[in-house]
Order: structure tokens, then C-alpha cells, then sequence
DNA sequence: GATGATTGGGAAAAGGTTTTCTCAGACGAG
DNA sequence: CTCGTCTGAGAAAACCTTTTCCCAATCATC
């Protein structure tokens, strides 16, 4: 299956290729890349003598000739986090089949950095840059406004006039209520993280929309942190009331996971059963809380593979020369169904 | 502070600056490296020049030429894992600071991808390859042993006669398990993972030697899966036993922090304390986990991040041609001690 | 057999940088 | 004034590949 030849100490050359099959490097150069005229003979050897010597072609080389390196930076701020990593994924997996490597750049939170890494990527060519981060409405520290190359922000705040991905949080935020709505409950509460996120205002406005539409009553939602601990204040508060048992809640749409972990580990405490008493939906589906909690969490995935991939997609449309609207492109969400609210009538 | 050059269209190149300062490019070249003779004044023009025109030599011509790109490539199957991360972040803080990019390539565990990456890694030449993993006892999916360039392997299985770097898991089992003994601790538990994994043993050793060393008993640990769920039912068999109270166990070695989250909800449910009857340690530090048990987990820090960086800076000492002895090195772990286990008698 | 078209393949430039070699001029010593 | 040395700077090769242009030989046609 492999090729016999020797483990070479140093890379094999078009040059010596040529030389071994008897041809001039130019023509040994079009034989293996189709291009010229020649005898299929003469060309069928050439092959074969560059898959017998192992012989790869220099991508430094052929990269400074045309001016394309198939190579593209990945620019985040989030170390540790854990939404950049499937999307990471997502990017990476788009690029590999077009041949394109990716070169990881963490800024952390540093300006220095940041512009430190971006010039690193011009000066090795990048053929473009995508921008991710930890938070959808915070730039990172770098300016790429004026690069000379496509860039594509995803999860992070775009310049303006330049192309975004971002996941529809208040088309989530609607999947969510409007399953609770369809199973029947009434009297929803929403339990979010700091006001001090965009995505909170945007996900609280879809659920009062939600309920509004439905005729249901809307109680204002609950900003706290994002947090377990959170989750369990919050129960105290929504639960521990004087109003009548009609009138609390039987379902909570939770800002994230731990919060929702928080609020499902409050409820029992009380006594409150969940999915029976109470139904709970977080956001993020970070599988590792949401299938810990018990009952397993119903949640909202925000699919950041998928906006990898897309984002990905995209930049390699723009280094191919297509042009692209700018402009914030929002995918949806969607609801991962486990055992946190119970089972629609119909399913 | 910045250069007042209009943001040029094409990135502008020596000859460029050569032309602009009246020189030859050889001259310049030699004048921006600080090689050559010439007169300082000449010297002086030249910089300036490239300043003005903000001028950055173009890595891929300098790769060509001295057969060192400046790059390396990292080889992962931990996509989503959180161990990679921290591992991540210390391999490129080491490089970065020496002016070497990382390609990130996700091998997923599937052979076929892990040839492409490395075959693509190889054609943009990099100077040297990190591969790393998900779990220190498997290899990845590919073969670097005859590779031409150097290899450092970290947190997964290194080829013989290769570098590896691992953390010391006998060494955090001691920490944690002499801690409880520095504490008072008597009949301390182990509570673990899975039996198909290599560091289960190591920690259950250094476990059943320290208990030794203290003439303290040995219980058999209890191996199970990696879950809240499973410190939940480790708990129920360590303690809903018909043994006198004296005969159950003060404290509890866990194998993972999600273990020793189960069996604390675990034994918050039976009415027994944490830290008052019982102590309990992690391992992993997963701080979003450790920080939100009640009470917070004091838990074993594999230091991964130092790992990545050790790793980093080896690699950067073999692509600089130091000879390094083959072998694997064991990187101490550090327990981060909260409030799980009361605090020792001095503390 | 002469002319033109076609075929197979090579020479050379280009891409941007570094480095070695070379050379012209200046300068000091005799 | 001549010889040798030193100084400042340029020419050119090298890294490896691709591509354009060109040439010689073959073939078909009249």
C-alpha cells in the first residue's frame, strides 16, 4: 500500500523527480498538475516516478507563486470556554476539505496580543481570518477593519459593513416557550443571567412575545448570573411566596443550563416534582449538565458546529473572489427534547 | 503612533523599499537584519523607509529559503473535551512568544483525517509536530514515528523512544489521599472510573500506598463510570451498608469531580455533612463544576496548561537542534484546596 | 517537395527574501 | 606615484514551483 521507498531525510524536490524521470522540471510540473501537452506515456512516467520517490509538492512554494496559502487564521478570545470549541470544530471541519489548515490564535483579552497574532497571520499570508469569541456582543481586541483580506466574525460582535454569524437566540428562546405552551402550561417564568447580555434582553423579549401570543401572563423575567447558585435563589423566590399554589409557576425557561440545573435541584429539595409539578428548559444543551440533572434537561442547542461550518463556508466563498452582502446572518436554534417538561400530547 | 501609510492594497515587498531608499535589495535586506557593512546613516534611511512604507517581509519567501517556517502543527482527537484546552492555551502562550504560529488539526479518532493533517502539515512544512488527546493512554490515530521533524507528544501515549508529557497522577492521588490524613481522616474511600482506564490504577496505588505508609486500612476502591450518577450509587454502597457508623468511611477520594459532585448531592441527601462527617476530593479541578458543589470541591489540578507550555518549549528546543533524551515526563499535580474537607489543624 | 499546422517538450521568468561573492572607490603607507 | 587594504554596496544564486513563451520535429496538405 505505501510506497517502498526509503523514510527521504530531506523532502524530495520537483527538481529531482524531473531529473529521475529523465524531463525537464517544467515539464515534470505539468504532468503532475494536467496541465501541458505530452504523451500520456511520458506523462504516466513522471507519475510514477514522483510516487515512488514520495515527492509532495512545497506548499511554501506554491503558495508564494500564487499568492494563496490555503491557510486561514482563526482568531478567539476563549481559552476555556466551551462555546468556541464546537464551533472551532465546525470551522475546521469546512476548511480541511478544501485543503485549507487552520492557525489557532488566542488574544486572551490583550490588545498586544491580538495585534501581535494578527500581524503573525499577514505576515504569513493567511488567506483570511475568522473572528470567534466567548460572548456574541463583545468585539475581541483587535481591529480588522481594514485587512486587505476577507474576514468573517462568528459568536463574537462583527465591524460594521463586515459578515457575522450568530445563532438566533430569540427564535431559541420562542422554540422553548412555545413547547411549553404546547403542552400546556400556563404560568411560564424565565430565569436569566446579567442584564449586562444582549442575548438576555433578546431571549426575555421572544418570551413575552411567546406568551402574549398565546394569552398567557407574562411575569418579568428573572436576571440574575449564570449561575447554579442563581437557579436556586430564584426558586426561592418564584416558590417560597405566599401566593397561592395556583398561582405559581408550572414551568421555567432558564437562561442556560446551570441555571437550570440550580432551579431543577431547588424544586426537589421543595418537593416540587419535575417534570410533574413543574417543567424546566434550559439553553446551551451542554450535554454534560444537561444530562446530569435529574430528570435529564431539556434544552436549547444553539448549533455552533453548524455556524462554524457555515462561517467557514463562507470565508473560503470570499477568498474564492465571491462577493457577499455584509451583514449579520442569524441561524437558528433548536430544542433538544429530554425528560425536564414531559412529553407533548402528541408525541 | 501608527503609520500614517495609506492602508496599501497589496502588501508592499523589499524591492519596494529598496527602490524607495535608492538601494539595491541586498542592501536593504542586510540593512533590516542588521547583517552587512554599510554606513549608519544608510542603515538608518533604509529602516526608515520600511517603516514608512510599513513594509513586513513576507514569511513564505523567508520560509522557503531557510527551511524553517515558523510554524507547527497540533495534533488533537479532543474536540469538544475540556482537556485539551487549558493544554492548548500553554502550547501556544510557549510559542507564541518565540514568533511560532499553530495549525490546530482535529483528528477526530479516524485514521483517514489524521493522514490528511499530517500529510498537509508536512507540505506547509513546519518545523515540528505537538500531538495531544483526550486521554493520556491512547494513541492517536496516526503515525509520526519516522517524520523528519521533531514530536512531542502530551497527555496521550507517545510512540517508544518519542518525548512524552504527562501529569503525575500518582503523585495528585498522594496529595489528595495525605491530605485527608493531615487532616484526621481515617477511613478514607477511593471512588473512581472505569478499570479500562490506566490512570484509574496509578491513582488506586498511590491511594493503597499511603494508606499503608499511615497504617491506616485499605478499603478496595469502587470503580464505576465517570458520572454524578455514579457517585450517587457509590454512596449508596458505601454507606446504606449495615455497618456501625464507626465502620463507614470519613472521607472520600474521588476519580473526577463530577464523582465527587454525585456522591456530596449523595450524601447531602442522607443528612450526612460535608465537611463535618465527611470529606471529600475531586480530581480534574474542573472549576465550573468544583465551584458550584455545596460545598465547594477542593479537587486535584493537573496543571495542564504548565503541561502545554513544557511541551511547547521542548518542541521549540528540538526544532532549535538541542538534543533531548527520549522518555516520558511526569509534571507534578497541585490540590486546590476549598472548603470540602474542612481545613487542616495548622490552616 | 514545399508550406503550414500541430505536437512534445524545454528555457526562463516570476514570486520575495537571504547570503555569498565580487567590485569599485577611498585611504594609508612606503 | 604605486601598492595593498579596507569599506560600502551591488549582482547573482539559491529556495521550489508554476506558467508563459518558444523551438524543433513531425505530420498533413497541396
Amino acid at each position: 500500500m505505501s510506497s517502498d521507498a526509503p523514510p527521504a531525510k530531506t523532502p524530495v524536490t520537483l527538481r529531482e523527480v524531473a531529473f529521475a524521470a529523465g524531463v525537464s522540471v517544467a515539464t515534470a510540473s505539468k504532468a503532475l498538475n494536467g496541465q501541458g501537452r505530452m504523451t500520456a506515456q511520458t506523462r504516466e512516467r513522471i507519475r510514477e516516478t514522483a510516487q515512488r520517490l514520495g515527492f509532495r509538492p512545497n506548499s511554501l512554494a506554491q503558495s508564494l507563486l500564487r499568492k494563496r496559502s490555503f491557510t486561514v487564521g482563526l482568531l478567539t478570545n476563549d481559552t476555556y470556554g466551551r462555546f468556541s470549541l464546537p464551533l472551532m470544530a465546525g470551522v475546521s471541519d469546512a476548511l480541511v476539505d478544501a485543503g485549507v489548515s487552520v492557525f489557532l490564535c488566542n488574544v486572551e483579552d490583550d490588545q498586544r496580543l491580538g495585534q501581535l497574532h494578527v500581524e503573525a497571520m499577514l505576515d504569513k499570508r493567511v488567506d483570511g481570518i475568522i473572528a470567534t469569541g466567548k460572548r456574541i456582543d463583545r468585539h475581541l481586541p483587535v481591529d480588522l477593519a481594514n485587512l486587505r483580506i476577507p474576514v468573517i466574525y462568528a459568536f463574537t460582535q462583527p465591524d460594521p459593513d463586515a459578515i457575522g454569524f450568530e445563532s438566533d437566540d430569540a427564535g431559541g428562546a420562542r422554540l422553548a416557550v412555545e413547547h411549553f405552551c404546547a403542552l400546556g402550561r400556563r404560568r411560564i417564568a424565565h430565569v436569566s443571567g446579567p442584564a449586562s447580555f444582549t442575548v438576555v434582553h433578546e431571549r426575555a423579549r421572544a418570551y413575552r412575545e411567546v406568551l402574549t401570543e398565546h394569552g398567557l401572563p407574562v411575569a418579568e423575567p428573572l436576571l440574575g448570573h449564570w449561575s447554579e447558585a442563581w437557579g436556586h435563589e430564584a426558586v426561592a423566590r418564584l416558590f417560597d411566596g405566599t401566593a397561592g399554589r395556583g398561582e405559581k409557576p408550572d414551568a421555567v425557561f432558564c437562561g442556560n443550563d446551570q441555571i437550570a440545573r440550580g432551579v431543577i435541584d431547588a424544586l426537589r429539595e421543595r418537593g416540587i416534582g419535575v417534570p410533574g409539578d413543574v417543567g424546566v428548559i434550559g439553553f446551551d444543551n451542554w450535554e454534560i449538565v444537561a444530562e446530569a440533572t435529574r430528570p435529564p434537561l431539556t434544552s436549547v442547542d444553539m448549533n455552533l458546529s453548524a455556524l462554524g461550518r457555515e462561517a467557514g463556508l463562507a470565508l473560503l466563498s470570499l477568498v474564492g473572489g465571491q462577493p457577499a452582502a455584509p451583514g449579520i446572518r442569524k441561524l437558528p436554534c433548536r430544542l433538544v427534547v429530554r425528560q425536564s417538561c414531559g412529553r407533548p400530547p402528541g408525541g
